[in-house]
DNA sequence: AACAACGATGTACATTGTACAGTGTACGTC
DNA sequence: GACGTACACTGTACAATGTACATCGTTGTT
């Protein structure tokens, strides 16, 4: 048993020169199990045996996303959520066989699954994309654990697919391509996710260094007028003072996020004016 | 002492319930030291008594950065570092006394101090600022690590100084304000990190997962099959079997930027062009 | 020669994910 | 009604992390 664990991670990480097994890796992966979870089948051909389960996997999902909400992803143990749904650490695993990593994957399905989905007939396409973009930038800021989530090999749970489906449908009409369109989303939701990033750490920031943003620039800016010479870098000492000091990181990220979602939309407009012209 | 240490870190983390000492968190943080560790000052009165340092700041910092490049962000260890500079985990606290966190800060700043800044007299906006992007794009590539850097409050090193003017200068003679500027270099660079991001972790996913990109989208497919009814979901069925069983992500990611880029320029040039008629 | 300052080191602790072995429970079959 | 089997649950254990603290050793100054 332990040989054939070892073995598979072997596999796992070849070309590492040493051969223990690291802590904290991988608990039992498998897509179809994965998979399963996501969309709540009853894979087992029908629990009969054996005590009644006390928990659901909706409880513990649920407990691990408020623990994420509020104390932010790296309060969300095995442990912290056992204690929360009032089970012992290692009964997580009954429920969520795949450990922290298919945890995690379930907590985004929900998260999107549940996200508000407006209709949009009768609005141009500027104002479809920008609210999809709205919409984004929404549940990033309830749940900002999300914008460390990886991107590639989603969770294709009911969430995912639905959002995925409903973002797709705000490129209807506009005479590109399907991968332009899936290329087309995928930069949109990068730029806000990259912006939502930066909010985010700004944000966290102050608490997390027990310093506010205008005690962090007061001490580097008096220290750097000593060390830096301002005609050696004149832009970076007159733009970087204007745009560091006098702006929060709040406000800051909510203007960056304009400005950025005018030139998104812009750049997309004079792809769909090309495409109109053909 | 102890007394102390648990005092400031109360204020630290001020409206939290527990008043334990969690692990592996501050170190000792002082703006100031790490200031002076960047520019490489001598701050100490002149160092006479005592043995001499078997080490340097730079060949610490070197053998992180190396770490980091081979191996990943998460084998630089104080341990890891240590043994790659041939010294005991704790000698390492005496020539970055500020711990991890700050070591992460001067090998982010000795990364950018070293990239080269090739000159960009004669070109049109447009080339430089394509070149920075493709620059940036490069050193994403080569240190991988550098993508999960906090933007927010850099290393106001040298290469971190150097590399804003350079940057800046990309944007020079079109009439934006430095408001502007910043918010024009900003939104490039947010587009180049979310892009580097899922470069990254789409080609980390195949090694970490023990299965290649087309592996996991044949799971997929075939047990997505099975569940979702492709007549509610039309467009992501259809677009997302183009967008994704086709491509390999390394492709994907290289596509993405190519596509991104141009949306980026066009977005830009409309602000350029109404800034120019003004 | 004694002292003071500073570099180096070993030990210790709290915290993490999860493998493994063991304990108890409830249903189906005899 | 007794029994066995499948399953839920739990406690223990381990390797790895950052770093506080006390100690030891080395060097130049007094």
């Amino acid at each position: 048993m332990y040989i054939v664990q070892c073995t598979s991670y072997v596999v796992l990480v070849k070309g590492l020169e040493t051969d223990f097994m690291p802590p904290n890796k991988p608990a039992t992966p498998d897509p179809a199990r994965t998979l399963s979870l996501l969309w709540r089948h009853t894979l087992s051909p029908l629990r009969t045996r054996g005590p009644r389960p006390s928990l659901t996997v909706d409880r513990v999902v649920e407990a691990a996303i408020t623990i994420a909400d509020e104390q932010g992803l790296d309060a969300v143990t095995m442990r912290s959520v056992a204690q929360a749904v009032g089970a012992s650490p290692m009964s997580v695993y009954t429920y969520v066989p795949g450990g922290k990593t298919e945890l995690l994957d379930l907590m985004i399905d929900v998260v999107y699954l549940r996200a508000e989905r407006p209709d949009q007939g009768g609005l141009g396409w500027r104002e479809r994309v920008l609210s999809v973009a709205d919409q984004n930038r929404a549940i990033y800021a309830a749940h900002p654990w999300l914008i460390h989530a990886s991107t590639s090999r989603p969770p294709l749970g009911p969430g995912v697919i639905t959002k995925y489906e409903y973002e797709l449908s705000a490129f209807d009409g506009l005479g590109l391509s399907d991968v332009e369109v899936d290329a087309a989303l995928t930069f949109v939701l990068g730029f806000v996710q990259a912006n939502a990033l930066r909010a985010a750490d700004a944000a966290a920031l102050p608490e997390a260094t027990a310093m506010t943003d205008a005690a962090w620039w007061e001490a580097q800016a008096e220290l750097l007028g000593r060390v830096v010479d301002p005609t050696k870098f004149p832009r970076a000492t007159r733009i970087g003072e204007a745009a560091g000091a006098a702006q929060g990181g709040a406000y800051q990220a909510d203007a960056a996020y304009r400005f950025g979602m005018d030139r998104v939309l812009d750049g997309l407009g004079q792809l769909v004016e090309r495409q109109k012209k053909v």
